[in-house]
DNA sequence: TCGAAAGTCTCGATCATCGAGAGATTAGGT
DNA sequence: ACCTAATCTCTCGATGATCGAGACTTTCGA
C-alpha cells in the first residue's frame, strides 16, 4: 500500500467526521430556531422516528433513547409539553405509563427540517449510479460497524 | 427513477445519521472513561487537532471551536487543568492570553482511543479500491456540502 | 389477596453555562 | 510618549439541565 492510500484512507476518516459535525449542526439550529436545546432536539427527533415506525414512546422509553434517568425524563418532558411540542397521555392498557404524543405542529416543524434535508440528499444523490450507491452503501455500513465496535469495546490493553 | 432507487437513497441517509450517533458515542465513551463531560472531551479534541496543525491554542480560541463564552470557557479549562489534562501558560508575546498546553497523558489516551478507531477505520478501507474510495470520497463530499448548506441557511418559507 | 416489580413523579443537590462587569495588556492615533 | 479604545481572561451571581433517593400508583405473580 502506498502513502498516496494511506493518506487518501485518512482523508476519508476526517470527512467522515466533518461530516457528524455538520450534521450535528443542523440538529442545533433547528434547537436554537425553537428555543431548544440539544437534548430536547434529540427527544423530539426520537419521537418522531417512533412514529415514522408507527409507535408511540411512554417517558421510560424516551429515558432509554436519549438516555436520561425518569427524573430528567419528567423535567424534560415538562418542557416540552409546557411549550406544545408534546402532551401525556396516560396509556389505558398500563395505567402506570405515560405515553407521549407529539403535536401537529411539532411534527411539521420537525418534518420541515428534517425532511428537507433528507429531501436535498436524496436529490444529491441522483448523481450515481446505482453502482456507486451499492459501493457507498457497503462503505458506510463497514465503517458504522468498526466505529460500534470501538464505541463498546474495553480499552486494549497493551 | 424507481421506487427502489428511493428506497435505497433513504436507506444511505438513515446510513449517515446512524454513523453520526455511533461516532459521538465513541466519544461519549471516552468521556465516561475518563470522567469527562461531552464539552470537555471536545475541548481535548479541539486542542489535539490544533496541536497536529502545529498550533497551539488560547482559551479564546478554544472557546470558538466549542463554541462557549469565556466565562465557561474559564471554568472549562479549570475543569481540565485541575485533573491534569492540560496547563495554562502565559503567551509571552501577548500576555493578555492564556495557551492551553495538553498533557503528555492526556495527549497519549487521545491518541489511543481516537488514533485507534482512526486506524482500524484505514484498515477497514483496505477492501475498496482506489475507484471505490474516490466514489466514497465524493459522496461524503457532496452530503457534506448539501448537510452544511442546511445548517447554515435560512428556513424555506412556502 | 398480598407482596414485589414497574412506571412516573417530587424534592433537593450538583454542575455546566451564561451575562455583566472587573482587571490586565496591547494597539492605534496623535 | 501619551491616552483611549479594543482585546483577553477571569470573577461573581443566576439559571437551567441532570441526577439520586424516595414516594406514589398500578400491574404482575405466587
Amino acid at each position: 500500500m502506498s502513502e498516496d492510500d494511506e493518506r487518501a484512507r485518512r482523508e476519508l476518516a476526517l470527512l467522515l467526521r466533518r461530516l457528524t459535525v455538520e450534521l450535528d449542526a443542523v440538529g442545533q439550529r433547528f434547537a436554537q430556531r425553537h428555543g431548544l436545546n440539544r437534548t430536547d432536539v434529540r427527544a423530539l427527533v426520537a419521537i418522531m422516528d417512533a412514529a415514522r415506525r408507527g409507535e408511540e414512546l411512554t417517558a421510560g422509553r424516551l429515558g432509554e433513547a436519549v438516555e436520561l434517568r425518569s427524573a430528567s425524563v419528567t423535567a424534560l418532558v415538562d418542557r416540552l409539553e409546557k411549550v406544545g411540542h408534546l402532551r401525556r397521555a396516560r396509556d389505558a392498557e398500563d395505567r402506570r405509563r405515560v405515553v407521549l404524543q407529539m403535536s401537529d405542529s411539532a411534527m411539521a416543524a420537525g418534518a420541515e427540517h428534517f425532511g428537507g434535508l433528507a429531501r436535498d440528499l436524496s436529490a444529491a444523490m441522483e448523481g450515481y449510479t446505482p453502482d456507486e450507491l451499492a459501493v457507498v452503501r457497503r462503505f458506510l455500513v463497514e465503517m458504522t460497524d468498526v466505529i460500534v465496535a470501538h464505541a463498546r469495546t474495553p480499552e486494549p490493553q497493551e
